[in-house]
DNA sequence: AAGACGTGGGC
DNA sequence: TGCCCAAGTCT
């Protein structure tokens, strides 16, 4: 295998010693690193994925506290769920991690699969969270490649694949189970993810505090701020967005659950619609939307603002109006009508969130509840 | 293989 | 301000 030609003159043993005796000293105090709970390990992998590890800390502390084991999450009300994410992003995580969990439940007696086969065919867990449930939670040496793992050995080995690509991955893998320790590939993989979070960043690489300085190529030749090699994506499209908050004459806003798949699926919002005309003004847009939509006639009253959101893939232009409906609107599983109060057990996209509070900023006492 | 899929922080 | 990033997976 050429990908083997990478370590011929690496010295194994006293890289594993080295990484592994500075996880055991240096490692962050975590909250998922409590224990070795396979469960709590999973939930937190999932929410690691592509989000900084500030971020994802209270979110774990409040989703484990409401849903402390694979029965409790197995039998939540799927709308909690969401709302326990709300923020997060990549809601498609949540709703798959809960469709695995039942799986487990169901089909695993609650016990989180200990093989490669069968953990990697749980909705959700691809080829990095297999490794890392694997190796964190069970002790069993499987490559956990993530950017962190790519980045860090990509300097280390000198290896000037563009990690952009899908296939660079498996380029990384082969690599792992050769040099990962079969004594401890937990503390082998997260000492090697750490390192890429704390010293091996992906700007400005401490390098002189870094526990394997002696065995990094790229630090030897002075490439270490060449790498790795990773191409970039395309800018993002731009999609005009027409938003409505409706109050009705008792005070009920409107709000509408998403569609099933696709951005922000089953998430909550306020009544929208692309604008894909510039004949018609966005205001007329809306009004004929809701026409349409919900069967009524709303007095769209002012703009509450404009402003855009961005996506990692594209980025929304909302026109923000406050109006009025008459009460006569059919509720139903993805239409509700509801007080201030019970909108906050919705869980809403950061956009709509935004959209909210500049809502209510902007009424203030005029809507007692 | 490449694009969909979120968000907030850093420079 | 704008772009890139951060413990990926699915289609």
């Amino acid at each position: 295998m050429k990908e083997l030609t990478y370590i011929e003159d690496f010295l194994i043993q006293q890289f594993q010693d080295d990484l592994i005796n500075w996880f055991e000293k240096e490692q962050r105090d975590l909250p998922w690193r409590a224990d070795q709970d396979p469960y709590k390990v999973w939930v937190s992998e999932i929410m690691l994925q592509q989000t900084r590890v500030d971020t994802v800390i209270p979110y774990f502390n409040n989703f484990i506290a409401q849903f402390p084991s694979i029965e409790a999450l197995a039998h939540a009300d799927e709308e909690k769920v969401l709302k326990a994410w709300e923020g997060l992003g990549y809601y498609s995580r949540v709703r798959n991690l809960q469709s695995a969990v039942k799986e487990v439940h169901e089909s695993y007696g609650g016990i989180v699969p200990n093989t490669p086969s069968e953990i990697s065919k749980l909705k959700g867990i691809g080829p990095y969270t297999t490794g890392s449930i694997l190796s964190i939670a069970y002790g069993i040496p499987e490559p956990a490649v993530d950017g962190n793992v790519m980045r860090v050995l990509s300097r280390i080995l000198s290896i000037w694949d563009d990690i952009a690509k899908p296939k660079t991955r498996k380029v990384f893998e082969v690599i792992i189970r050769e040099i990962i320790s079969k004594e401890n590939p937990s503390f082998f993989n997260q000492g090697l993810m750490e390192l890429g979070a704390i010293v091996c960043t992906p700007t400005s690489p401490s390098c002189l505090l870094c526990p394997v300085r002696e065995h990094c190529k790229s630090y030897m030749e002075g490439t270490q701020a060449e790498l790795p090699v990773k191409t970039k994506k395309n800018s993002t499209k731009e999609v005009p967005i027409v938003v409505g908050v409706l109050v009705t004459n008792d005070n009920k806003i409107l709000i509408h659950k998403r569609p099933d798949s696709g951005l922000l699926a089953r998430l909550w919002e306020f009544p929208n619609v692309e604008v894909l005309t510039d004949v018609k003004t966005p205001k007329v847009v809306l009004q004929e939307f809701i026409k349409d939509s919900y069967h009524t006639t709303a007095h769209i009253e002012e703009l509450l603002g404009a402003f855009q959101h961005v996506f990692s893939h594209l980025t929304w232009n909302m026109t923000v109006y406050e109006g009025r409906i008459e009460n006569e609107i059919t509720e139903n599983e993805r239409v509700k009508l509801v007080s201030i109060e019970e909108l906050s057990q919705y869980a809403f996209s950061v956009s709509h969130q935004k959209i909210w509070k500049q809502f209510q900023e902007k009424m203030g006492s005029q809507l007692l509840s």
